[in-house]
DNA sequence: ATAATAAAGGATAAAAGTGTCCTTAAATAT
DNA sequence: ATATTTAAGGACACTTTTATCCTTTATTAT
């Protein structure tokens, strides 16, 4: 569905949110450990997370690191996407054509639509906070390694 | 969605269902210009769907080309995307987690779920053939030219 | 001030995806 | 048989994605 970097930011991003606050600052090391992605990979995704200072807030030196705000963890995932530049990706047409549309529509265009806006609600409803507190409550999860470790 | 190649693959399927005959065979060039593709490219590409000869066929030679049996025509659209790779597109979680199920969900599983399995059914339940005929009545396209461009 | 720490950013590279071109093989028409 | 036609297939090249490593900059602790 998703490119590995946009599923690496999906991830690293809820990761910040169940696991910082803006006392509790999280170092590329541990998120990339928790997240199971590459390190140095991930430190430039993230870098594009902050970017605006809307969503993943960062701070260099001792005691610095990476954190959202509770305001940012309010934000729906489409955030993510859009800073990532996926946004588009439920946009387009499933066969390619760069014109489809319901007055030059592709044959599955009408079939495709409805699926199309269940996923577009589903990241426009779902905030990254709910995300992150079903990870908490042990609901979901977001790596293959249990609490114990 | 999908990969360029597999959106070639799917356009250029659904053309020869909607012209070809066993007695009217497709080359090469009239298909990659129908659906506005690269020529090269696109040979690769139908050559792959020509392996095991169920979905297109192919003859060289003088009055050669490509063309698919009714019976090919009546398959589902999932059967191009197998032979593309690309069936297990819908089976992988959408964070990119190696691990994720019932028992064991990341965070958007249970709502990301159902519109996966629609998806599925999108490409199991429509016949190519029924494709094919959305272009024929006009009802759908497959290129941004009309019938007398 | 200096050293230590941690993110920011640049340079580089391997792998995959996308695409072209040329040769080979098979079928047909003459 | 030979020439022609058309797909099959190999070799190569460009672009994007995925990834690593090293240097620079900002912040903090001493």
């Amino acid at each position: 569905m998703f490119s590995k970097t946009t599923e690496y930011a999906l991830r690293a991003t809820i990761y910040i949110a169940q696991k910082s606050t803006a006392d509790k600052k999280l170092g590329i090391a541990e998120i990339a450990k928790a997240i199971d992605s590459p390190q140095s990979f991930t430190a430039k995704i993230i870098q594009q997370l902050t970017r605006g200072n809307t969503l993943v807030s960062s701070v260099r030196g001792p005691n610095g690191g990476f954190f959202m705000t509770e305001k940012a963890k309010r934000l729906p995932v489409r955030v993510i996407l859009d800073l990532m530049g996926e946004d588009s990706k439920f946009q387009t047409c499933i066969l390619g054509l760069k014109q489809c549309s319901e007055v030059k529509p592709c044959p599955m265009h009408f079939e495709y639509k409805p699926i199309k806006d269940q996923l577009i609600s589903l990241f426009a409803d779902r905030s990254i906070e709910s995300l992150a507190e079903d990870i908490n409550t042990e609901q979901a999860f977001i790596n293959s390694r249990n609490k114990r470790g």
